[in-house]
DNA sequence: ACAAATGATACTAATCAGGTATCATTAATA
DNA sequence: TATTAATGATACCTGATTAGTATCATTTGT
């Protein structure tokens, strides 16, 4: 099991470049030199990023991006909710018919609580404690 | 993101099946007919349980399986560890190079202390709490 | 001997993660 | 104003993992 996936640790991995970066336009090509990953993913991941309003794109020559808000205002679920949708930690319930027997709905709240706790760690931790 | 897989949900159904059986031996069909599960999925689930130890077989005709200790003795994380194999929430020290900036360490730090709060909630979670 | 169970194991199908590829659009600059 | 260097959008591909199937050997009660 894997709480964050590859896309995700790109992302805050490109977040912190950026932070140390200050205003500075950074371009894709750039990063992927500086953190070596495959370009092509690099850009999906910053557009990712663009339209969910953490990063600031500049469009044409010159173009780039830039952090549109401080890093102390991104946390560590806002990344997982963009890239791996939402927490869920079972789909017990879900499928086909809602579990036969009562006595499964008990693991279906124990998982709710676990998953309340990851969540809310997951919330506390802000990008930028990860900077540096 | 899913914290326990199909598998280990169904295993989870059937002990607390068995252990509602007490000391009676209960065949896969039985099962498959209660809790509704494809049979030979089912089955492979009940060999790994078998081979683990926590259920007792019974060959032959007649046959079928016991619990072999008190579900007060078996927790989630055991189950996780069976079906899923070791939690591990994040591999990004380990591919390739092991993360090429040093702040991203910070991440694998935080990650690992995530992982340690949910293992130790798992390993407390016994089974028998999830009965009835 | 036969039937009814598990043991072992190999195979298949579906889904998802991790990437690629392509073309359109935008804007600085020569 | 034509070129160039950037992003935007989106469709596609590939390998790994999850979920499930199939088959045959072995065991044991009747």
């Amino acid at each position: 099991m894997k709480l964050i996936k590859r896309d995700t640790d790109y992302a805050v991995r490109a977040l912190c470049y950026f932070a140390n970066q200050k205003k500075r336009v950074v371009n894709s090509d750039e990063l992927v030199k500086r953190l070596k990953m495959p370009r092509p993913y690099m850009r999906k991941i910053l557009q990712q990023l663009g339209r969910s309003g953490m990063l600031l794109s500049v469009k044409g020559q010159a173009g780039g991006f830039i952090l549109s808000r401080s890093l102390d205002h991104i946390n560590l679920s806002d990344l997982i909710n963009l890239f791996q949708g939402p927490t869920q930690l079972s789909d017990h319930l879900l499928k086909k018919k809602p579990c036969p027997e009562l006595k499964n709905c008990r693991l279906k709240k124990k998982l709710d609580r676990i998953e309340n706790l990851i969540v809310s760690v997951l919330k506390s931790t802000k990008i930028s404690s990860l900077l540096k």
